[in-house]
DNA sequence: GATACTTTACCGATCGGTCGGTTTAGTTAA
DNA sequence: TTAACTAAACCGACCGATCGGTAAAGTATC
């Protein structure tokens, strides 16, 4: 087997298991198990368990980032690229969702270094929402809450979707974003008195 | 120290560790140790370390649904109970933010018999937020959305707070819930055509 | 003299990680 | 074609440390 798949199917494998396990609790006999590895074997490819979440971190936020940004740039207004943004992030967590379930609960085991690498990453792709807010909002076309705050909402709304969505469920990707969409941009309450 | 305060602390001094370092991070060494006690001593007052995680998942969510219950109560349409829920929420997330966030966490640590009793009260505060918004939609109020997503993403906008709310910051309790009221029932867009 | 509580000392199991050696794949050279 | 060599990939066996949990004995309080 190719050396790079064989890589792929060992962070495919530790993001499996910690997601489901959480970091912690996974054993790197696990891990090492399921990727049809002993653990020597396995211990020849990384260098520490450590290494294992970070790659899996950084592979789900930049992989994540990579599919945003030009999304983004492909939209002219700040309403539609928030909209695509929104629409990216749910496809990529349809078909990834135990990555990204990583990333959200189990990012704070990374020893500090390593952590405020991703979230360096991760604070790339939260002052780009942010960005598209403020620009919104100096356009009129929306409401003037603190961007950053909104922008961490909207974080908020798709890393929950771990408590509810299903991937294999009726509702779809594309349902999926046009729900999201529908809470952040236009909230809940009918005929809002702005 | 009464027997009552002592676990109390004991719950405390859990709460914060399994926050900040993760369940399966923390030894209960190190319990026992911020709760001046030694490792035998603490094994007087529980059976496992399992129990530690449990009576904190335990008391945070009976906790908020004390709280949350009369707040619905003494309301009287759906959309003032909505607020007011947030409102609580967010108060207690202010005030025991470690509680929520291993609540939110370190559930899915728990084996599969003690996290379904944790899941089943959760389920009866998300029973109470679906059932409301039901209500609101009838009353033609709110806008018709399949409630129980809706409110997971309530609830998601809340479990998020861990990622960037600061309970020393300027904010405050009641600031936080104005804000969270706003986007979850007016959402972010200006003068939304619905 | 019980009851409530705490201690020191210890156990087996499992953890992350290492070591020396073996297999495999690819390259070179006659 | 094949024998010789190399480097990457991999493995079984083992290590010290730490884990959750227990035993037995002690102390304080009523």
């Amino acid at each position: 087997m190719a050396r790079e798949a064989r890589w792929d199917q060992v962070l495919d494998t530790a993001a499996r298991l910690f997601s489901s396990q959480g970091f912690a609790a996974t054993s790197i006999r696990e891990v090492a198990a399921q990727a049809a590895f002993s653990k020597a074997g396995l211990y020849y490819h990384i260098r520490e368990k450590e290494d294992l979440l970070y790659h899996v971190c950084v592979a789900s936020i930049e992989a994540i980032l990579a599919q945003v940004r030009p999304a983004v740039a492909d939209e002219d207004n700040p309403l539609a690229q928030l909209a695509a943004i929104i629409r990216v992030h749910s496809l990529y967590f349809h078909d990834h969702p135990d990555n990204l379930k990583v990333l959200t609960y189990e990012l704070g085991q990374l020893p500090e270094a390593r952590r405020a690498e991703v979230q360096a990453i991760e604070r790339q792709y939260l002052d780009l929402i942010r960005g598209i807010i403020h620009e919104g909002q100096m356009a009129g076309q929306l409401t003037d809450m603190d961007p950053t705050v909104a922008a961490f909402m909207l974080l908020s709304l798709m890393n929950g979707l771990h408590n509810w969505y299903d991937p294999r469920g009726p509702l779809g990707a594309a349902g999926l974003a046009e729900t999201i969409q529908r809470i952040f941009l236009s909230g809940l309450r009918l005929e809002s008195p702005k």
